[in-house]
RNA sequence: GGAGGGAUGGCAGAGCGGUUGAAUGCACCGGUCUUGAAAACCGGCGUAGGUUAAUAGCCUACCCAGGGUUCGAAUCCCUGUCCCUCCA
C-alpha cells in the first residue's frame, strides 16, 4: 500500500511515478472520493463526540438521582443520524481501500523505464556458456533417456504442468535444496524456518498476492479462506505482520524451503514442454525485513546471496534489473537472475529479489521501534528466490551433460550426492 | 466425539452496563539522592485514523474477530477463531 498522506499530499506526483510503470490512476476520481471520505469522517466523529458527551451527562444526571427522560428525549434522533453517517462512512471507505490496495509500489527512480521484458536492462555475466562438440539434449529429453523424469505420469496422476521425478533426478533435486539452504544459513546467515504451505486471505493481502491477482492462486475449496502459497515470502514475510519489532533485532534474514502453487493462469501455451513453467515448483526463498535506510544495501547483498549458489553450481548466468514495466505489484526494484539453457540458447529466470521498501510493511503494520522516534517506524521487506529447485535442476542437467546422455555433477552438490560425480544413463 | 474454562496494555493480572484507554505489580524511560552503582522516592510509559506545518494540541476508534441490545458496552446477547482442562 502507499502512503496515503503522501496520495493526498502530491496526488500528481505519484500519479506521474505511477504512470512510470504504466499505472494509470484516476486522480479526479480519487480525489473526489477521498475528499467525500474525509468530510463524511469528520462529521461522523463529531456525532460519535456528542453521543459521548451526552451519554456521559445522562450517566452524570442518573448518579444525581435526576430525572433523566428530557435527556434522553434531546437524545433520540442521534442515534438514528450517526447509524446513517456511519453506514455511509463505511460503504465509502470500502471503497477507498479497494482503491488503495489496488494500486502498485512506487518504482525506484533508477529503474528503467519499459514495457516489458524487452526493456530490462543487463547488470553483468558471469560465466561463459559452454561450447559443446554434440549435439545438446533438452533436460525433457535427458530425464527421459534415464527415465527419470516423467511427465506422462504427472499427467496421468493429476494433469499437465505437473512432473514426477525419481532415482538420481529425484537425488539431485534434494541434492539442491540441502545445499541451498546450507548455503543460506551457514554462510550467508540466513534462519532456517518451516511453514506453512497453506495460507490466509490475511497473509495474501499482507504482501499484496491479494486482492488483485487471485487467479494466480489455488483457492481451497474449504470455507476457511484458504490458498496454496505461490512462494514463500507469503508465510515469511507475513511472520512480522502486526508486529513491532526492537531495532536491535533488525535485520531479520528468514530462508525456507517450500513447494511454491501457482495457477499459471493467462500462460496458456508458454513454455508447455518440460519443468520451466510448472503448477508445483520447490523453491528456497530468502526474505529480509530491514530498517527503512537498509534496504538498498539489502537487495545489493540478496542478489549476491542467489549469484552465489549459480556460481557454485558452475552454471552461467546474467543479471538484469527489471524495468518498471516487468516488475512485480509489491516492488520498488527488482533484479532477476538469468540462468543460461543451452538447450534454448538463452538466458531463462532463475531468481527474481525485490525491495518492496515499505509497500508490504504497511499492508501488514509491520513496524519498528526506533530510539528518539515517538511513532513506530514502518520496516522495509525483500525478498528473493535462492533459487528456483526446479528451474534449477534444468540448469544443471543441461548445463552439465555429456554427449552420452551422463550429467556431470558439480563439485558443489557432491557431498549431498553421497559423492557421486557423475549421473550415468 | 462429549462437557466445561478462558482470550484485557511489553509481561503478569484487576475490572458493579455510566467521567475506564482501562486498577495494581513487573519491565522500560526520565529525574532526585549517591564518588559511582543499587535501593528508595517522584514523574512518564499503547496503537491506529482524523484535524494540523507538526511524530504539539484536540477529536475518534480499539480490552481476540464480526454482528446485536442500550442514551451509554471491556462489562449483557449471538456467531466465529484460537488456547486450556476434563471425559470418551
Amino acid at each position: 500500500m502507499l502512503d496515503p498522506k503522501l496520495l493526498r499530499a502530491d496526488l500528481e506526483a505519484t500519479a506521474e511515478r505511477l504512470a512510470r510503470r504504466g499505472y494509470q490512476l484516476d486522480t479526479e476520481a480519487f480525489a473526489a472520493l477521498e475528499a467525500r471520505r474525509r468530510d463524511l469522517q469528520v462529521e461522523t466523529e463529531s456525532l460519535q463526540n456528542e453521543r459521548n458527551t451526552r451519554s456521559k451527562s445522562i450517566g452524570n444526571a442518573k448518579a444525581r438521582g435526576e430525572d433523566i427522560a428530557p435527556l434522553l428525549a434531546e437524545v433520540s434522533d442521534l442515534g438514528e443520524r450517526l447509524d446513517a453517517a456511519k453506514s455511509e462512512l463505511n460503504e465509502l471507505q470500502a471503497k477507498a481501500d479497494a482503491m488503495a490496495a489496488s494500486l502498485p509500489n512506487l518504482p525506484d527512480a533508477e529503474v528503467p523505464e519499459g514495457a516489458d521484458e524487452s526493456d530490462n536492462v543487463e547488470l553483468h555475466r558471469w560465466g561463459t556458456p559452454r561450447e559443446f562438440d554434440f549435439d545438446v539434449r533438452d533436460h525433457v529429453d535427458l530425464g527421459e533417456l534415464k527415465g527419470q523424469l516423467d511427465f506422462e505420469l504427472a499427467v496421468k496422476i493429476t494433469g499437465s504442468r505437473f512432473a514426477v521425478m525419481h532415482g538420481s533426478i529425484a537425488r539431485l533435486h534434494r541434492a539442491l535444496v540441502q545445499f541451498m539452504l546450507d548455503k543460506q544459513t551457514l554462510e550467508h546467515g540466513y534462519e532456517e524456518y518451516y511453514v506453512p504451505y497453506i495460507v490466509n486471505r490475511d497473509s495474501l493481502m499482507g504482501t499484496s498476492q491479494l486482492p488483485k491477482f487471485e487467479e494466480d492462486l489455488f483457492k481451497l475449496n474449504d470455507d476457511r479462506d484458504f490458498f496454496l502459497i505461490p512462494t514463500a515470502e507469503v508465510p515469511l514475510t507475513n511472520m512480522v505482520r502486526d508486529e513491532i519489532i526492537d531495532a536491535g533485532s533488525l535485520p531479520l534474514k528468514f530462508t525456507a524451503h517450500t513447494p511454491c502453487f501457482r495457477s499459471e493462469a493467462g500462460a496458456y501455451g508458454r513454455d508447455t514442454r518440460g519443468m520451466i513453467r510448472q503448477h508445483q515448483f520447490d523453491k528456497v526463498e530468502m526474505v529480509q525485513v530491514v530498517a527503512a535506510e537498509k534496504s538498498d544495501e539489502a537487495l545489493e547483498e540478496m542478489r549476491g546471496h542467489a549469484e552465489a549458489i549459480l556460481q557454485a553450481l558452475e552454471l552461467p548466468y546474467r543479471a538484469v534489473t527489471l524495468c518498471t514495466g516487468d516488475m512485480g505489484f509489491a516492488a520498488a526494484k527488482t533484479y532477476d537472475l538469468e540462468v543460461w539453457l543451452p538447450s534454448q540458447a538463452t538466458y531463462r529466470e532463475i531468481s527474481s529479489i525485490s525491495n518492496c521498501r515499505d509497500f508490504q510493511a504497511r499492508r501488514m503494520q509491520a513496524r519498528v521501534r526506533v530510539e528518539g522516534q515517538k511513532k513506530p517506524q514502518l520496516v522495509h521487506t525483500l525478498n528473493g528466490s535462492g533459487l528456483a529447485v526446479g528451474r534449477c535442476l534444468v540448469a544443471v542437467l543441461e548445463n552439465h551433460q555429456n554427449a552420452d546422455g551422463s550429467i556431470t555433477v558439480p563439485q558443489a552438490l557432491r557431498g549431498y550426492m553421497g559423492g557421486v560425480e557423475t549421473i550415468n544413463v
